[in-house]
DNA sequence: ACAAAAGTGTTGACCGTACACCCATGT
DNA sequence: ACATGGGTGTACGGTCAACACTTTTGT
């Protein structure tokens, strides 16, 4: 070691977001904390850094220790350092956010570890600084569903445009103009129209698409930058 | 303390970026590390946070010192952290970025402590992931210079619209058209016109307007989100 | 008088938005 | 036959981009 300088303890906490197709509604994940101080309170699902390992890599241990996934959505946002954030120490928190498919077999997962699903507008209090996590997160979230294809990350391969359509009203907390909306998207050329149809929902049945990712990755090598601006 | 988990270095860096009105170009302040690895190398300026210390402050602290100043614009960018990423040990380093206006007197501090304004096509290999936080900071100045004045954070408080253009013209790395500029420029109403002329580059001379940081303040907290689509 | 920079308006193309009805099918 | 959700087009207004000449004044 060639520096001399105070070591802090280094934590990295997970913004889950999950979709509930069948509900239409979006979810967070959370825990309940183990340990002092704090136990038994809801955090937003974390861990410490180890010594020999990448940020991102212990953001995908967390979140693959607590919904069993690898290889989704997940990125840093931001770094929470207040000298006394945590009353347990001086632990500096690295936050990532995080966006899945939700289904029964999350579901099960997270319960092993003592987490859960909730609904965004049924949270309970957060330890610490995790609600502001947290509004950071949803902004986020509403600021990239406008510049990025992200609502793909929250729905199944396959889905139906009304499918679609609620997902994006529910992360923008209205409804968009039905049209408008098919219009746009499907003016991105970026969807691929399958001939099946979904009937679980309406007796003529929504036709079913799927997201073009290997063309999205194609033109965004060339620097193409998808802006929904719906 | 109550957690039992292995501690690492946090640093902090800092890409700031100046713009030199008389020359009409950005720069960035780089200096010349002076521990081992990489002693006498460039690097951005930074330093490793203390433990008592918030991350905001230390990044204040480092900005400070090589520059001489306070309360200017600094915002946390994002954090490196590859175990290997600095071969004198594990290091998490949180960057930062800022924007001065920048005089003699800062050019005079720099000196002082090492450090020197390169422009931006002069730069000179960084060590460590610099190179990348360079990267990432010049994208997120091009980004910002869309959606937020920082522009005047990087002008004196007296400019004219030339020097304003200019000033885009270098962010962008491409000339606006003048007419477009000054029309949405203007249309946002937040540029105060004075009765000056400032006649230092040309004999017509130019207006000197000020930026309405109140009413800007005033009207961001209604929500309000300038977008200057330039 | 002339050089050099500051300042000024119009038009056409495109995009976002608002808005209402028919279609397919299971019961 | 009817109820339910899926699917479709148009017209208006506003915004962006392209474009060239006049003004001022120091030398």
């Amino acid at each position: 070691m060639t520096y001399n300088h105070p070591k802090i303890l280094v934590a990295i906490d997970c913004l889950v977001f999950g979709y509930d197709t069948t509900e239409n509604n979006l979810k967070v994940l959370l825990f309940q904390r183990e340990v002092e101080p704090f136990a038994g309170e809801w955090s937003l699902i974390g861990g410490f850094v180890n010594e020999d390992e990448d940020l991102s890599d212990g953001a995908e241990r967390v979140l693959e220790k607590f919904t069993g996934l690898k290889d989704v959505f997940l990125e840093q946002l931001s770094t929470f350092g207040k000298a006394n954030r945590d009353p347990g120490g001086r632990v500096v928190s690295i936050l990532y956010w995080s966006l899945i498919k939700l289904d029964d077999l999350h579901r099960d997962i997270a319960n092993e570890h003592g987490a859960k699903w909730f609904d965004l507008d049924q949270l309970p209090e957060l330890v610490v600084d995790h609600s502001e996590m947290l509004k950071l997160g949803t902004e986020q979230l509403v600021h990239n569903a406008k510049s990025r294809p992200i609502g793909f990350e929250l729905l199944p391969e396959d889905f139906t445009l009304p499918q679609l359509k609620q997902l994006y009203d529910a992360i923008y907390g209205k409804s968009i103009d039905d049209r408008n909306f098919r219009k746009k998207i499907l003016s991105t050329d970026l969807l691929i129209k399958t001939d099946k149809k979904d009937k679980t929902t309406s007796k003529k049945g929504a036709f079913v698409y799927r997201f073009d990712t290997e063309k999205y990755n194609e033109l965004r090598k060339q620097g193409y930058h998808l802006d929904l601006n719906v």
